[in-house]
DNA sequence: CTGAAAGCGCTTACAG
DNA sequence: CTGAAAGCGCTTACAG
């Protein structure tokens, strides 16, 4: 049987014959009521399916217990994103576990409208992913909203973010692959406004340069992607094929997994042994990264105490509590696998 | 400058000297107001970054214009999942156009816990994706709320749900494998409990068939998955790959791409070719089904369609609209790829 | 221990 | 064209 979609407190209240102040005694768990009373709320409630309305309760408390979720992107994938996914994964789950439901939002105009729209919904604060413009900074900073950002690129150092160490990161991938004995590079560096890839690419070219290793003397070509994607990264490799061939490049490097796994499709296609010809580097250690073969080796992200940190932080801001880190950062570590293993070392 | 969080109406009608009626016309754009009013209400409403609560609206309007999604599924990836995720990413879209947003919840525990909370929430509607339990459903059917289900098992004819046609999908899968000359297949299936799963297999094993290859005659070996993940695909073929091999198999399909690759990943990794010896297929059209090599055939489901429909379907259900097709089914068709290509065929 | 009243921030008839 | 009043569904002091 079907019934009326929701009941109100006062209908509840009528059904077990008291006040509509002792039934939400008895709902909401604050106050007393006598077990006879107690009893009769209860059965009320359970024969109309009593749902209180979290919209009347939220508007008397003043809050929602909503945090409002906005990635800032301007094209698909957003939430299949491979990196944001797991992180957007993290941040449910961890709400979840703090009492707290998540509204999610796309913004694919960097606008201010979703912030708005955020605002409007009296959501408790407010996680901004990925890279937001400045002038959206500047706009939530004018509301007394409890917010954060995640992998974003700002220097303001008021603003609450969570970040990877992007830098030592790209470091790492640098030490990892001179270990191995190479000494020409090939880099595909995604967009330099992100924060990630030019970290990325910072450390990388400065370790090597610390260990004699300059693109002054011709053994590190950079190349620029204009976007992070696969077809991109397939497309640079198409470009520059017969030059990594030709120069003997030994080692590629890319600022993501997908730049790479599309430079990899690539040389693999053409008949190149990765890694018994070139090794092939990526970061961020997406899923894929480990399915492919051979399988990519990549720098870890640490996605899920990204996830689970930015809620948790979130939530002491929201409690007004001080104290709380202005940067957080995550360390990364490189992770070995068969697309840089060369049997004979 | 920082400022109240947020100023009431009433705030707002003092500031520009009217009552809190004619505020809310000005602001709601719904009744009239003499150029002048309007004026002051407007520069009043700047001053003050005035933010309409859509709490307050949503409490006298009774209605929120926010949709509810849970995910039920009991481990991750949720929102990161390869078909889930781009579902999803449509519905953000697809909502945002409608003028709605999206609650976003996942339930590990396949319970009611999610729904009551959408219901407390007072959500316009509901869309429930994925393998949900029948007292889900039950559950939510006792309340007058707009749903639907994407993707989910349910043979309840008056439940609207959206699917892809997988039965179908299977036996276009059987049908491009066979003509290629394929007569011994080795099949991995994921969960039986999955619609799509037990679907795609009944279509490739019905059209094999009737193709007069069976499995009585030892033509067709079937190894079921307890889930449908990468490390189970690559688990089972490491069981396998001895028996497929002198079996002589030389064709494998996997009722989605994950397991497939998976089981491709073993099949390189013990040094057999792709597809020069065996041909592997899978199924969803994965984002990572092209860019691995050799890139992987498969079969499409329509996610964006799905996930746009899922929310116009649910609007017409919410504007109250008549004649709503309880299923709508989207049709797939195979992707061939490198993975299935033989040059000498 | 229980109920009447006020109030959260809006909108919507209804007067004027 | 504008304002006073009632009401949406709750909670929270405050009396009793």
């Amino acid at each position: 049987m079907n019934q009326k979609l929701n009941y109100s407190l006062r209908e509840l209240a009528e059904l077990a014959g008291v006040s509509k102040s002792t039934a939400s005694r008895v709902i909401s768990g604050n106050g007393y009521a006598s077990p006879d009373v107690r009893e009769r709320v209860l059965q009320a409630a359970d024969q109309l399916r009593y749902k209180p309305s979290a919209v009347a309760r939220a508007m008397v408390a003043k809050r929602t217990y909503n945090i409002g979720v906005i990635v800032f992107r301007d094209k698909l994938p957003i939430v299949s994103h491979t990196l944001y996914g797991r992180i957007i994964d993290e941040i449910l789950m961890a709400a979840e576990a703090l009492g707290y439901s998540i509204f999610l939002k796309t913004d694919r105009e960097m606008s201010l409208r979703s912030t708005d729209y955020m605002l409007e919904q009296r959501v408790d604060g407010l996680i901004l992913i990925s890279r937001l413009q400045k002038n959206v900074i500047d706009y939530v900073k004018k509301f007394n909203i409890p917010y954060l950002m995640v992998n974003g690129s700002t220097e303001d150092p008021d603003v609450v973010h969570l970040v990877s160490n992007d830098e030592a990161g790209g470091e790492r991938a640098a030490e990892h692959l001179a270990a191995d004995g190479h000494r020409k590079f090939f880099v595909i560096a995604g967009p330099g406004e992100h924060r990630s890839h030019s970290l990325r690419l910072k450390g990388f070219c400065q370790r090597l340069e610390s260990l004699g290793i300059s693109s002054s003397q011709g053994q590190v070509t950079i190349v620029k992607s204009l976007d992070s994607s696969f077809e991109s990264g397939h497309e640079l490799m198409e470009q520059h094929f017969n030059t990594l061939r030709e120069a003997q490049y030994t080692a590629i490097f890319c600022t993501n997994d997908m730049l790479a796994l599309g430079a990899m499709k690539v040389i693999l296609d053409r008949g190149m042994k990765v890694p018994e010809e070139a090794v092939v580097m990526g970061y961020d250690n997406t899923e894929l990264s480990s399915m492919v073969h051979p399988s990519l080796s990549t720098v870890s992200v640490d996605a899920a105490g990204i996830g689970r940190d930015a809620v948790s932080i979130l939530d002491h801001l929201i409690r007004g509590e001080e104290n709380i880190p202005r940067l957080t950062e995550y360390e990364s570590h490189v992770l070995v696998r068969q697309s840089t293993t060369r049997e004979e070392k």
